[in-house]
DNA sequence: GTGCTTGCAAACGTTTTGCAGACTC
DNA sequence: GAGTCTGCAAAACGTTTGCAAGCAC
């Protein structure tokens, strides 16, 4: 049960483990692993390409994909779909529901007690063990909300 | 904030609904009602196309889209975005969460209920009002859960 | 040297768009 | 007849794949 999100601590810790399983460490990934680490959540694959190229500019967008899935296989990161668009991806260890406005697309990050009950539910009522940081949950945030029921989409 | 989810009980509620608004009654949009109306709940635009088509060989893909479209602004389907893969549309009278597996795609369609206390944390905590039937909760379904943490994604 | 990784180009599946003609009202 | 809706073709989008060359070990 020990993952990789115990671990990765740091770009070298996740290189350690890389290596430990066989991997090689590149510079496409040295930095894709650092740009994991400095950027806010929720960024795409596109985003993570982009700072990437912007220190190593060859990097193709299809080794962001390809690394992108290598460390979640790993258990290193999780990526969420935020509704429609693209993906977007995060360390695990910085795990954490979202809650998605439909309207203005803002996005909040919500702890993992928000989820609890319906995490008991699932249990209870289906024996589903859901997690939480693989989706959002879409709505309407507050502003949009009390901005009348106005403009639906 | 009277909407078409109150009236689209039969195929003709929504065709007036429509003409109502200035649209037209076409031969596509009958058999689309009439597909969104047998169909098991989570059908993608392609399953409806296929039912659309097996009475109107020619309608194309496109109009299903622009329809559904159309139908998810008049308030009578909704869209769904169950994990990877394609969007899944069902009428919004039909509304219930998805709690979708992982692992063997299982979809269980869970009551209102189950999100209610979710619901009631995302209001009190952040103004959020959650649209339950809009997204799927991803996790391990109790047989999956039960295979073992074995066969990650 | 072995074999994992990469860049590139090309394909994929889903969805959207522009357009001219067809149809509903 | 006015204006909406349609089929078609083509493009857009995010993502995946096959391949030969390149690099870490």
């Amino acid at each position: 049960m020990a993952r990789g999100e115990d671990l990765a601590r740091s770009v070298e810790d996740v290189l350690v483990l890389l290596r430990s399983k066989g991997g090689r460490v590149t510079t496409a990934r040295r930095q894709l692993l650092s740009a994991l680490f400095d950027a806010p959540s929720h960024v795409t694959a596109d985003d993570l390409a982009a700072a990437v190229q912007a220190r190593a500019p060859d990097v193709h967008i299809s080794t962001i994909y390809r690394n992108l899935d290598e460390l979640e296989r790993l258990g290193v990161v999780v990526h969420t779909h935020l509704g429609h668009g693209p993906a977007t991806y995060h360390l695990s260890s910085a795990s954490h529901g979202h809650l998605v406005c439909e309207s203005c697309g803002a996005t909040i990050e919500a702890p993992p007690a928000v989820f609890e009950q319906l995490a008991k539910e699932a249990i209870e009522r289906f024996g589903f063990r859901i997690d939480p940081r693989h989706f959002a949950v879409l709505g309407r945030c507050a502003d949009c909300a009390s901005a009348g029921s106005a403009g639906r989409r």
